[in-house]
DNA sequence: CTCCGTTGTTAAACCGGTTTAACTATTGAA
DNA sequence: TTCAATAGTTAAACCGGTTTAACAACGGAG
């Protein structure tokens, strides 16, 4: 025989009261006696009660969850530090509060939007965090229809809705270069994330715009796709070019990593005939060899605060756009003078 | 003036029936003619109706979510590969039912116990998955208390009142011992995860049986922690001792890749002087310096399997553990005859 | 002593679905 | 023609909470 969960109504009828008065108590609303509470309260622990989520959300039209929708192939996903960061601090916040995080993991694609329509006709979430923002993202259009709060990683690059929780790579892709420069090389290379993500972009511009401030000419860029696959084949089309770039700025770790190897493969040692910088500070960038020279970013403290203005924006607070610190270089050994 | 979201009465009133008949329509019901039923369809269709999750969840008594409880240290998990993995493959079939996955990221310890607990007190999902087993492990007792269903990656070593979704480690352990023997190496050690898990203790059980298998001693083994800098740290641990090993088995790639970098500051080159194999095939696997021989896994496979498993058990149907096709040697470069 | 304003409490409506007992209409058999 | 069985449909109860209008009890002012 399983003991069925108490519900509410058992708990005011242990307590001698009316469902109403366990509601408001637990609730921490006025009109109920300082007496009459410590007794309901005591009732609740006996039963070892606790107000099933359900209900609550029927009556308060609340999910009590938070959505997030990542649209990666697997394989690209795996690699990645930043989601698991990233959800680690979404979880330090929320395991305070009553809501828990519902994962969507979709092929890009149209599986995309109707997972965002979905979550939202369900009423399966309250708000959404929307990240890999995109150029004249859609998805911005698709929440605002659809009436689901969100707030984005960083700013869209159209009118938004939605407040923005930014954290900008440029000034750590900018410090990479500088360093480079002060090292003494002057064809420094890029290799980027896809364009039409922000964030590819974005690194891109930051390098290119670091370059012309050195007074450097913009060096050759490849457009690649995050993976170690694509980071391998970008490195080889550059090093084939001539004259051949002695330094190459990563857009992250894991096509850095890919592509120091495939460096070595073409003859090429690494620092001494070839500089590398990564992005992201993976655990696995300082156990290379040689130890990789990366950008460190946080993505802990991003999904923390992002998780904050979200749950702000939600219990309809007045919000405002956050700017947290932003990433910053950190020296390590794939980085050396030109020879 | 937000237009609100219709409800199962509007589209009841629209095509003229009561609530009870859509909802018989809804569900594949039978009771409701061919013709009311396409009466009612297309009226929903009108309204752009779908049913409220938060009223559907009261009513059935259910919570249309799985749930996820990853109780490791952020800097851990980040590297990772089983994970996304593991979670694209639940998305797969999650995605095509009506549920949603709720992900909870906790520190080891306390915490741990606590998330399992608000999952099933509150009602927020139907069913876990149990991940990362650990000798004897307090939350299968948990969970039978709180009355939560649940699947076992892999068989706990305790009487279990859950279906097991397994995918054995030791073929693959056995298969890259196997490989290191023939190719003549007779000193072969590993460095292994943490022994209070069973995939730590496994992998470890499964290499000193190959060993035994092929009449060679047991090597030495160091326990690590399956981060970067354990890995590193063991492999130093191994390589000083006398007589040296020339072929290290990791429990996984972090660890190996670490291992593979330490061995090589060390003054040791890999292959030749020392083979090292290891385990996951994470991406980065085959574009290391050399590429990694590892043992390869199907997390995607196992997630689909172990979603599907749970489901049925949650809609009452009889299940029987699963045994998936086991872990295989991928063979590459970072292995080779002793000299 | 009456009237009014507080304070504490309850009963009932409500959130948006599902389920079931009861009712109506139709059909087939006797 | 009557009756039983069956198919189609509905009204109402229910799931477990929250919210609110109404009400009772009480103290203080006039």
């Amino acid at each position: 025989m399983p003991k069925k969960k108490p519900t509410i109504a058992d708990v005011a009828r242990r307590a001698g009261v009316s469902k109403g008065a366990v509601s408001l108590t637990l609730n921490n609303r006025p009109g109920i006696s300082q007496d009459t509470r410590e007794r309901i309260l005591s009732a609740a622990a006996e039963l070892n009660w606790q107000p099933d989520r359900r209900g609550r959300s029927l009556a308060a039209s609340r999910a009590f969850a938070l959505g997030l929708v990542i649209a990666r192939p697997p394989r690209l996903l795996e690699a990645d530090p930043f989601f698991p960061a990233f959800i680690a601090g979404v979880e330090a916040v929320l395991a305070e509060r009553e809501y828990t995080l519902v994962l969507q993991v979709v092929r890009p694609g149209q599986a995309e939007a109707d997972a965002y329509r979905n979550l939202a006709r369900g009423g399966r979430v309250d708000g959404v965090f929307l990240s890999d923002l995109r150029h004249a993202d859609p998805r911005l259009q698709l929440l605002a229809e659809v009436g689901l709060p969100a707030v984005t990683l960083n700013r869209p690059d159209v009118r938004s809705p939605f407040p923005a929780v930014c954290l900008d790579d440029g000034p750590g892709i900018a410090a990479a270069v500088r360093h480079l420069v002060e090292l003494g090389h002057t064809r420094i290379a890029h290799v980027s994330g896809p364009s039409r993500f922000l964030h590819g972009a974005g690194r891109a511009r930051a390098w290119r715009q670091a370059l012309a401030e050195a007074g450097l000419p913009p060096g050759p860029v490849v457009e690649s796709d995050f993976s170690a696959a694509g980071g391998a084949a970008a490195t080889r089309e550059l090093l084939a070019g001539h004259p051949r770039p002695t330094a190459i700025v990563y857009a992250n770790d894991l096509m850095a990593i890919a592509g120091q190897t495939a460096a070595r493969a073409m003859g090429l040692s690494v620092p001494e005939d070839l500089s590398v910088t990564g992005f992201d500070d993976c655990e696995l960038a300082a156990y290379m060899h040689p130890p990789l020279t990366t950008v460190a970013t946080n993505a802990f403290g991003w999904g923390k605060r992002a998780t904050a203005v979200l749950l702000d924006l939600i219990e309809g607070e007045e919000v405002a756009d956050v700017e947290l610190p932003p990433t910053r270089l950190v020296l390590r050994g794939s980085t050396a003078p030109p020879s």
